[in-house]
DNA sequence: ACCTGAACACCGTTCAAGT
DNA sequence: ACCTGAACACCGTTCAAGT
């Protein structure tokens, strides 16, 4: 294994093992079994490490959109599958989901990781679609529809993550919010909805 | 002015203008005319200065929701002035938006901060169950559509300004995306949708 | 080509001392 | 009670040197 991938696999642990403060390059260095600057040999510098490793993220990500598109069920039930999927990643992986989505000094990169994030999108809003030609979610323009999807389910994994939406009365998880919002956007309510 | 209330202004300040990065406490003392370690005096630690703010935030936005909900309007008004005002915030300050929603550190802290975002949520559900009263959203459980409402509108918020939901053919506004939303809620669309 | 170790500037935090 | 300045450990980055 190449000394660039270990770099990358150790800062990628050590991500979601503490935040994005626990990449140091000595920790990454350390876990990678080289020198504190080794690297530099690879990378241009700490911040350039971390939009490598968002790059690598965004393409499994919208590889992993790809896969669900291929699935021979229903399109909703794609749809459905690929927001468990994108949902379960938050969870598993909240470290690298903070880093692809939340982290503003990332969202400034242009270049390979603005197109990994703009493929991912893409290949989310290509299952939205389908849907829509199947009469399961309304004809209004699809990078809308999507947008709106795609945002409110990162609202959901954000806040639910950070417990932003508890009240005194009751809390919202991800998987009711996301019920809830496919039953309302649903054109024929009973139909879809079971 | 105390000196801890020019403390938290000028940590407001920094964090708006360069993140959370930039509000370092050398930074914050000599904007305050103070030393980098008095600080100390007021705050146990950087941590805790930045949670005091997010608390200070936290009522602000929970007052501001209140204040929407007093005016004498239609409770769906009400609702949409709220959540112009939330995506403007976020747009005006994003700096303290992004510590008050997407900040894994902040969002461990117990206290009179979770207290205080708790009732921002709270605030919000208030007018999110007036409209559901006047007939104007549908009539499922408050929690759980003041939930959907609340985490979609950060997340167009969030991933506006992360750039993240481009694609070659369009991308989606805030304020496109809390109307089409508004819309697909609405039990009688017609109606609602003017 | 790839890596190491020393060095530098910066930061959070602690501590002794000052009014 | 509130503040300051020195000191310490840690971090990103640079640089000269090693194979």
């Amino acid at each position: 294994m190449k000394t660039s991938e270990r770099i990358l696999e150790s800062a990628a642990a050590l991500l979601d093992a503490g935040g994005t403060s626990a990449v140091t390059l000595r920790a990454v260095g350390q876990v990678s079994g080289v020198s504190h600057n080794a690297p530099y040999k690879h990378f241009v510098n700490r911040d350039s490490l971390l939009a490598a490793l968002a790059t690598q993220e965004f393409q499994k990500l919208a590889a992993a959109f790809f896969a669900f598109g291929q699935e021979k069920v229903q399109p909703l039930t794609k749809l459905k599958r690929a927001l468990q999927a994108f949902s379960q990643y938050g969870r598993d992986y909240p470290g690298r989901y903070q880093l692809l989505f939340s982290d503003p000094d990332i969202a400034k990169h242009e270049g390979a990781l603005s197109q990994a994030a703009m493929a991912s999108f893409s290949a989310f809003a290509l299952l939205v679609a389908e849907c829509q030609k199947a009469g399961a979610l309304p004809a209004v323009p699809t990078p809308a529809l999507a947008g709106l999807l795609y945002a409110s389910v990162h609202g959901l994994i954000d806040l639910e993550a950070s417990g932003r939406m508890k009240t005194e009365k009751g809390f919202m998880s991800v998987t009711e919010g996301i019920a809830l919002l496919l039953k309302v956007l649903a054109p024929e309510k009973n139909e879809v909805l079971q």
